[in-house]
DNA sequence: CTAACCCGAACAAACTTCCG
DNA sequence: CGGAAGTTTGTTCGGGTTAG
């Protein structure tokens, strides 16, 4: 890749600013007017800098988002500011050059809780699968929010798992719901044809205390860890152990809740306390887009939650604990998170030659 | 058949409250 | 008042499904 003079007049200029900066008692919280010829770096020279001092870069394997905070700490250095201790949660997170980073992977990039604000500017960096810094684009949120084509948000609510440590396993409800217990048995054997992701029925539901017997099992069993940035493949490890645990001779997820819908089961697997919920509050009465078992409708919270929590270590994750609720027992076992209660985000799909 | 969509996966940073 | 403990928000990855 060649340096056209033009570009290297930008960086010149850009470099400037850069000292100006330094030189400066300035933080990235201090508000610099638009177009300040000292100080206010403007997209096209942000974007060159940025892309001559971080590409190249090594950001290693982290969760995301200790790795946003070291790229945040690295945007800090290239443009001359001083790395804060933490980066406060303010819109944006760069107030002062009024800008917002995300690493990219991933062509889905995700602002939660906000809109895209147009005026704003967005830096987007591409690292390579491992992990090196590729390329980095500055664009004004009116460019992604024209890619915003649906203007969808998804929504999750979220809860707290309070781990006992003197108990492995934990059957949160004794019985299932009123609505399912007239259609669960506690004798089930599953034909080799079926799919846990067909729909559930008639003599097919296994009750709750079943499923607690059979899943127990689970504890004490490793696996290996997909990796750092790995969530839903490491889950799909966890789901694949609980489909064979249950006598599924295959292991299928469509994504749609509950993951295995045969069952009315929802799995989950968190080595840390806050649980994600998705769009559905487990203890909502709403019904499920299935077919009525002898006429009857099942509802978000007949279904049954297996939550398993594990450990990693050195790439293996060990199942350590073992939950089962309803939907309807849930909130009284892990307490819905306050606040928000709800959180939305936008999903806006960057166009594959986005960063080219 | 491909691109777009969006659903869901789960963890750690940041913030708040509690306790000495 | 400072650190620990608890709570909440933010980050971004990948897969299945659907629209074109």
């Amino acid at each position: 890749m060649s340096v056209t003079n033009n570009e290297q007049s930008i960086l010149k200029l850009a470099n400037n600013l850069v000292n100006n900066i330094s030189e400066s008692e300035l933080s990235i919280y201090d508000e610099i007017t638009v177009g300040d010829p000292n100080y206010w770096i403007p997209s096209r020279e942000l974007e060159l800098l940025l892309n001559e001092k971080l590409c190249g870069i090594d950001l290693g394997s982290y969760p995301n988002r200790t790795r946003s905070k070291i790229v945040k700490q690295l945007v800090c250095k290239a443009i001359g500011y001083p790395c804060p201790s933490s980066f406060k949660k303010t819109k944006p997170r760069f107030p002062g050059q009024n800008f917002d980073v995300a690493t990219q992977k991933s062509n889905n990039f995700q602002p939660v809780n906000e809109s895209i604000s147009p005026s704003r500017r967005y830096v987007l960096i591409r690292p390579s699968k491992d992990n090196i810094i590729q390329k980095v684009r500055v664009v004004p949120g009116t460019m992604l929010a024209a890619l915003d084509t649906t203007g969808k948000l998804t929504v999750k609510h979220q809860a707290t798992l309070h781990i006992n440590q003197n108990t492995a396993t934990e059957l949160v409800s004794q019985e299932d719901t009123n609505v399912l217990k007239p259609l669960v048995s506690s004798t089930v054997s599953i034909p080799s044809i079926v799919s846990p992701i067909d729909y559930p029925s008639r003599d097919c539901i296994m009750s709750i205390q079943t499923i607690y017997e059979k899943l127990k099992t689970v504890v004490g069993k490793s696996f290996n860890d997909a990796g750092i940035d790995q969530e839903r493949n490491r889950g799909a490890q966890l789901h694949n152990l609980v489909c064979q645990s249950l006598g599924y001779s295959s292991y299928k997820d469509d994504g749609r809740f509950p993951d295995l819908t045969h069952q009315l089961l929802e799995v989950k697997l968190q080595t840390s306390p806050t649980i994600d919920l998705g769009l559905d509050v487990p203890s909502s009465i709403e019904k499920l887009e299935l077919p009525q078992i002898d006429g009857v409708n099942i509802r978000v919270c007949d279904v049954r939650y297996a939550i398993f929590y594990g450990s990693i270590e050195d790439g293996k994750v060990t199942i350590t604990n073992f939950y089962l609720t309803t939907g309807e027992d849930f909130f009284s076992r892990f307490p819905q998170t306050q606040g928000n209660v709800q959180n939305t985000k936008l999903q806006i799909w960057l166009k594959k030659d986005f960063f080219d």
